[in-house]
DNA sequence: ACGATGCTTCGGCTAACATCGAAGCATGAA
DNA sequence: TTCATGCTTCGATGTTAGCCGAAGCATCGT
């Protein structure tokens, strides 16, 4: 049954990273779940059975998208249901909380503190948001380089866009990406306010206590 | 979350229990899914925590009946979707053949003969169907005029789009929505070609004798 | 050819949850 | 009151399925 595909966190995880409508790899959506490659391959292969998703080969990567626009409405429809009764998913995957709290998502910060700080930049008009699309403002120019001796041209890419959202799947909103979420990420480890967890092939993101403390200093909400 | 409470057997057996609108008492259910009382209860209250159903109580029973329409609609999409890899559940009960035959669907026709209109309409060019979207032509609105005094000035809404393609669930197939197949099944109505169930809460649509033959000489298939 | 990378299959472990028997509350009828 | 009915709670059981380590293919890069 279709229901009940979707029911499983792990899959809900990897659907809604394919709601933006773009195609992910089979280990980027492994990533965006919070599990280990082979029991995403378990998962999307029970996906496509059930005809949610299709796959499309390119080289040695499987490349899958949903199948349609009525799968996504389906799973709108039922995010509509959820959020109704504020029974908005708080049971995420099998993982530690440490790696709800910080952890790598490709090269960038991810989890309460990656979106924390998409939040901060935001409310502060250091970057501008529409939907998918972030674009940094010239006072965000200004604060990179005075806090983070991040300069534009750092940020030049011919192929990746300096900023980009990239929704999270602990939190369910946005962090920052782009070559400006991996710039701040690889300032944040060379002043050693952070560090990737020692475990080899974790992506949990270890923060020292002056980093900590600093990083709060710059995008803190207050709660903590 | 909501999909892995309708994932689940016995409950989506429950759930397609309710979907003719009707409310049935907790040991009905448990019957229709084949289950005892006690793990009916349990199901139960995991539904109504979900914001799925609604219980109502009266003397020693308690009756449970889908909360809105909304639940009615999500449920609708998931069954199209099941229907669509032929992973189609048995349960469908031809306990209810006049609920396939026409029901509502939110506020317009679906069933087999919500299909067939759309059918009817595609293949005489009277609409224009891409994927989900679906555009009236011009010859479409001369014959809605025409036969239905239908204009498209009545048709126009800020945020719902006139025609849409919904999935239906009986049949694997799209019927129309949007502004349009509300405004259809509204016409319907006045004409007295059909009405809604009057038992409170059901979704079938009963025509009436004139209006089935009507309706056939407007979207018929020659089937009937 | 060789190793590296991406993905899949296999086997065993574990946790979650559906299930039912038995007992406990209600409500309605005698 | 006393009994019967409808439903719920509790406790114990058993199956299911998610999960990961290890190993197996396939493809790409050198």
């Amino acid at each position: 049954m279709v229901a009940s595909l979707v029911g499983d966190p792990a899959r809900a995880n990897m659907l809604t990273a394919l709601m933006n409508g773009r195609a992910l790899t089979a280990s980027e959506l492994a990533q965006e779940a919070g599990i280990t490659p082979q029991t995403a391959s378990s998962h999307l292969a029970k996906l496509e059975a059930g005809g949610l998703v299709e796959p499309e080969k390119q080289g040695r990567h499987r490349y899958y998208r949903l199948t349609d626009d009525d799968v996504a409405g389906v799973l709108e429809g039922l995010a509509g249901l959820a959020a109704r009764t504020g029974h908005m998913r708080v049971r995420t995957g099998p993982k530690d909380p440490a790696l709800r709290r910080a952890r790598i998502c490709y090269d960038h910060l991810a989890g309460d503190l990656g979106v924390q700080m998409l939040d901060s930049l935001r409310e502060r008009n250091l970057v501008r948001q529409k939907k998918q699309d972030i674009e940094l403002t010239a006072e965000g120019e200004r604060f990179l380089a005075k806090h983070l001796q991040i300069s534009p041209d750092m940020l030049a890419h011919p192929r990746r866009p300096v900023c980009k959202a990239c929704l999270d799947w602990s939190e369910r909103r946005h962090h920052l990406a782009g070559t400006l979420g991996a710039a701040m990420m690889q300032r944040f480890a060379e002043l050693k306010w952070a560090a990737r967890d020692a475990t080899p092939g974790s992506r949990v993101v270890n923060f020292t206590r002056t980093g900590e403390k600093q990083f709060a200093a710059l995008f803190g909400n207050g709660k903590d």
